[in-house]
DNA sequence: AGAAGCTCTGCT
DNA sequence: GCAGAGCTTCTT
């Protein structure tokens, strides 16, 4: 049979934990020509009927191959709805650098639409109104008393288009538009005249395209940052601005450039449903459409961003992590606002981290990108200390009030001090708003037995149960005990389980606990709680944002979610409580974490007109790491850590990669990882400048009846560390599977 | 991962 | 006697 040895080979990335790529046949009717690198085909693998799978490769067949090769079920999709060679290249990046398989990273560059081989989306043409030739020469007095009609004519005169979806947000009706379409004023138009029909044509002449609202005047560090940032190359910028300083004018501004190019811009943001607050603020400033990209876009229309972004037609994406593989042929700038967020690296499958992703992904395309934080990550502020990154500092608040001092309340009760409540007090006397943060939801992290010591643990997690109330319809309120780490559930015992006593006391404070003592000592003030259990219920949110808004007296009490995102401009006061466990967390980014924390809500209080104060109640208010934060401020804090980092050979001075698994018995993965151990120092022993660390448990050992460890490898050079995990990585597979067993290799982790 | 194919259990 | 749970095996 000399036909099958003609027939190229092809490689494929199939989205299986097998860190392989596979080689099949073209299918009898493949047409050749279509054959490309980055394409989608359907294939069968294993016992699964059809998997999509992404082409890498077509080499010539030498008739060598070891395997009687299967041929590919079909070429998929007429037009190319496959990955470009830019974001192929991305993923081969992602796949070597995490060491996960690259059929896996190529499918999280897909929309889940493409995921699976016979979900046929057809990408809809894009159209939006416009104002027609007799459009733009109207005279407005002739709308008359018409005014819908004017309103709407005017919005579109000033934003140059009107896509249908946005009639809603506008007020505009269809009804309105109709009679504007009657008369001739307006028509539809395609989407890839949006910009400005002529855009191509400018650019190409040199001349700019208009696309920006009048900006703000910048203060000389904006200005000087705005200048610095260079536009026709790669280079990666920090850009550090205490909160309220105008980081985001200069995104605005720099962004504005690029569009002005005819080019496209990607803005990451971190998963605190933040993006619809950004979107709107750019939606403001420029006059072209702004898509967003978040956990609340339905995969239908998903797909459909996606492909305009692909096709060239979205200036401005602005989107989570997962938006970094977003295809932007014209792509000319990269944002990642709040780049310290832990959000930007996924937990999960594949652990990439987009920031980093975002930065390879700059620096192949050769254009900046702009990383900014009030709060840099050590990472990235040693990289700019090292002038890896260019530093770019904005001191000043933009609005020219001083950023508030933190002052310690020393108190051993997790309560109010008193202190603090005559605080409050007086903010609320003076028409402000409070804000308390307490890093701890539900109403007590345990419930304890005064009699005999029981304490509510959970069966299948080394931790305790917390302690919340759920409020019912009937204004009834019932407890229950919840485990934070499962779902597990259980009614608040009346009795203690072990000695029958009814003395069951909850200890500690949580979210739920501090409203309470609130309402008590404020009847008369609006307390609002904002912490994951009462965002999930549909509109509390909202409601609390509008009161908040509304800029009445009120209290707003609330974890890490107050702390992201959401801009107060009445607060004047922020008190913290609870910290006092993180001072002694396990993880060496612990007193990191800390400082950027406190330093974010910090920066919650007094906005605006309004001198702030901060508030943070503690027991160890003399810790000298707290007390730097508080004389000398984060960026201080952070060179001192970083000094502190050096000396132990820590991130970013030196790097690590976990080997992490899970098993129902704890002397499965124990054995699984002391052979992984065994493996990687047969590989390469451990020296000065590499260690091995582990088999050790997970913080919480036990998790949902499952047994956590790892292994932590550690090396002052990144090419001896990926050298390991190459190796290791296959051999680690080719494993006969423990039972119940699950692993998988973790890179720059961000938890111990 | 995911599916098929195998064995073991427990019941009508 | 067989449904379904729980396990292994294989993937080009």
């Amino acid at each position: 049979m000399l036909i099958n040895t003609e027939l190229p080979i092809l490689s494929i990335a199939i989205p299986s934990p097998l860190r392989r790529i596979f080689q099949y046949l073209p299918a009898k009717d493949t047409p050749m020509e279509r054959l490309a690198v980055g394409a989608r085909v359907a294939v069968p693998f294993g016992n699964q009927r059809a998997l999509v799978g992404i082409l890498i490769d077509i080499s010539t067949n030498d008739g060598n191959s070891q395997h009687k090769l299967r041929p590919i079920h079909h070429l998929l999709d007429e037009e190319s709805l496959g990955l470009d060679p830019e974001i192929l290249a991305l993923c081969q990046w992602c796949s070597q650098y995490y060491h996960s398989p690259l059929g896996e990273v190529c499918h999280l560059a897909l929309p889940t639409l493409l995921r699976k081989p016979n979900n046929k989306p057809q990408p809809e043409e894009k159209w939006a109104w416009q104002l027609s030739h007799i459009g733009q020469t109207y005279d407005p007095s002739q709308f008359g008393r018409a005014h819908k009609q004017q309103q709407a004519w005017q919005y579109i005169r000033e934003q140059q288009y009107l896509p249908p979806e946005q009639l809603k947000s506008n007020n505009i009706s269809r009804a309105t538009i109709n009679t504007l379409i009657e008369k001739g004023l307006i028509e539809k138009i395609l989407v890839e005249q949006f910009v400005d029909k002529t855009a191509d044509e400018k650019t190409k002449a040199g001349e700019k395209i208009n696309v920006t609202n009048p900006a703000f005047p910048l203060n000389a560090e904006q200005a000087h940052a705005l200048d610095a940032i260079q536009t026709d190359e790669f280079s990666a910028y920090l850009l550090e601005g205490v909160t309220g300083s105008g980081k985001t004018e200069v995104y605005l501004q720099a962004i504005a450039k690029v569009i002005e190019k005819n080019q496209q811009v990607l803005v990451l943001v971190p998963e605190i449903g933040l993006t619809p607050q950004t979107a709107k603020r750019f939606q403001q400033r420029f006059n072209v459409p702004i898509t967003t990209l978040h956990s609340g876009i339905s995969n239908k229309q998903r797909f459909q961003l996606w492909w305009e972004a692909k096709t060239g037609k979205t200036p401005i994406v602005i989107g989570t992590r997962s938006a970094i593989f977003t295809p932007l042929p014209k792509l000319g700038l990269i944002v990642v606002d709040e780049e310290h967020d832990l959000s930007y690296k996924q937990q999960d499958g594949v652990r990439y981290s987009a920031k980093d992703t975002a930065i390879i992904r700059a620096q192949k395309k050769n254009i900046p990108i702009i990383l900014g934080s009030a709060t840099p990550s050590l990472e990235t502020l040693h990289n700019a200390l090292s002038q890896r990154f260019t530093h770019l500092q904005l001191t000043e608040r933009a609005t020219s009030t001083t950023l508030p001092s933190i002052r310690c309340i020393d108190s051993k009760e997790s309560s109010l001090a008193p202190e603090v409540i005559s605080a409050i007090h007086k903010a609320l006397h003076q028409q402000q708003q409070v804000l308390v943060f307490i890093n701890r939801r539900g109403y007590a992290p345990t419930l304890i037995c005064q009699d005999c010591g029981w304490i509510s643990q959970c069966d299948n997690c080394d931790s305790r149960m917390t302690l919340h109330h759920t409020k019912h319809q009937n204004s009834q309120s019932s407890s229950l005990l919840q485990c934070h780490h499962c779902d597990t559930k259980a009614q608040t015992p009346a009795h203690c389980p072990d000695c029958h006593s009814e003395r069951l006391q909850p200890l500690g404070q949580g979210t739920q606990r501090s409203e309470e003592e609130l309402q008590q000592l404020f009847s008369h003030t609006p307390i609002l709680r904002i912490d994951r259990d009462s965002v999930s219920r549909k509109g509390e949110l909202a409601t609390a944002l509008k009161t908040i808004n509304s800029g009445e007296p009120c209290i707003l009490v609330g974890t890490q979610m107050l702390a992201k995102g959401h801009h107060f401009p009445n607060v004047s006061l922020a008190v913290i409580l609870g910290l006092d466990n993180s001072f002694f967390s396990s993880d060496f980014r612990g007193s990191e974490r800390m400082g950027q924390l406190l330093t974010q809500v910090a920066g919650r209080a007094g906005r605006e007109q309004h001198q702030g104060t901060v508030l943070l109640q503690t027991q160890f208010s003399q810790h000298p790491l707290l007390q730097k934060l508080i004389n000398e401020g984060y960026h201080t804090l952070a060179q001192h850590l970083l000094a502190e980092r050096k000396i132990s050979n820590m991130p970013p001075f030196e790097h690590v990669a976990m080997v992490r698994c899970h098993a129902q018995q704890a002397d499965i993965a124990i054995r699984f990882l002391k052979q992984a151990r065994q493996m990687a120092e047969r590989i390469m022993p451990a020296h000065t400048q590499l260690n091995y660390i582990g088999p050790f448990p997970a913080t919480i050992e036990k998790r949902n009846n499952r047994y956590y460890y790892y292994l932590q490898i550690k090396a002052k050079n990144r090419a001896e560390l990926h050298h390991i995990l190459q190796q290791l990585c296959p051999q680690l597979e080719n494993q006969r599977a423990l039972k119940g067993l699950h692993w998988f290799i973790d890179v720059d982790p961000q938890e111990s």
